[in-house]
DNA sequence: AGGGTTCATTAACAAAAGATAATAAGTGCT
DNA sequence: AGCACTTATTATCTTTTGTTAATGAACCCT
């Protein structure tokens, strides 16, 4: 149940037996229906989960309108991670689009993780860390590319998310309308 | 000299005299021209830059053209942080747009600053942190906001740096043209 | 002071995306 | 199985932005 995370955080640390146990302690199993919200917009996100199975949306609403921001896969620590640093409601909502298999660590289970086990404060670093270079990937596709080249991007580096996700999605994930995203589909279909 | 740099440190740490004498060891001093290059594009960045005086410009190269990314202004640290964590050639070019007087730390100097002094990985979890949300701010306007509105933002939060920053910079910010920044600002100007 | 560069605005046209609506296929639920 | 809902595509029209070029103002530099 745990082997994914241990893993996951091997890339940055490594424990010992007992740090180990500790982390086992504060993740705590959890699974969830397709569906369900993690974090409502409004509310102030409390918990980072790490999937261990499904996907989950991450999304803004404007007006009626959902706009997703990402979508975290498996092995990933997904959370509206904004309103979870800052203590602040979240502008984002955490809805899963498969059933999920989490391992949940809470706010204050992680504060108490940072007394015992000190080494926490460089994961979470690494951690912010690799965040920031996520959305700075993104920010600077957006700032460089075209919707086309995005969608492109997107197909190269998340082939089997096309099949998994509402291709609406995508479209709102690519900054565009899901026409917009038809058409440029159905460009490339045409130039091969 | 040093005052600045430790006012931004006290927002997250407490450090005793001894880790100030440490810090202002590690952070160099350093006065460079307006338009000097800190980092070129496909070089590795290997240090950071707190800003006590001046401004200085990210961009990215697309064919021809510089496509600013961000904007730092005093009382920040700049970086290619992406370059900075990765070690890997950088995307993007740093610019003096000013100017500028700098405190700059080195990779190797801040490895050497987390082995005398544990608590820097605490500060620089925190530093990331923010970056992250601000990146994240930056994206989630790009997500939500038309060209329009996302001037009428900046315009808000930066009123100072449309008077010191020359206005087709701050369009490629904004994801758009000179010439369509122009218009809106035409089409605001008529509204009011 | 003068000459070259940079910069912001404006105009005209082209290209792309948004809005709306209709259709058809697919999915889920009881 | 059947009905409602969701989803993707396509068409039409509107709006916005990009592109290119021209103009005049501001700035820099020696």
């Amino acid at each position: 149940m745990y082997q994914q995370l241990h893993q996951s955080i091997a890339q940055f640390l490594q424990p010992s037996q007992k740090e180990k146990a500790l982390l086992e302690e504060a993740f705590v199993f959890r699974q969830v229906p397709k569906k369900f919200k993690l974090v409502e917009e409004g509310q102030v996100a409390t918990e980072i989960y790490f999937i261990n199975q499904g996907l989950i949306r991450l999304y803004y609403t404007k007006d009626v309108e959902e706009i997703t921001g990402y979508i975290f896969r498996e092995n990933l620590f997904s959370s509206s991670y904004d309103s979870f640093l800052t203590g602040t409601p979240s502008q984002q909502t955490l809805e899963c689009l498969e059933d999920c298999e989490l391992l949940v660590i809470s706010n204050n289970d992680l504060d108490e993780l940072y007394k015992k086990m000190p080494s926490m404060h460089i994961f979470t670093r690494k951690m912010a860390e690799q965040r920031f270079i996520n959305a700075q990937r993104i920010l600077s596709s957006f700032i460089l590319d075209s919707p086309e080249e995005r969608y492109q991007k997107f197909e190269r580096h998340n082939r089997d998310l096309l099949q998994r996700v509402p291709q609406h999605y995508i479209a709102s994930f690519l900054g565009i309308t899901p026409v917009s995203l038809s058409r440029i589909r159905k460009r490339l279909m045409e130039k091969k």
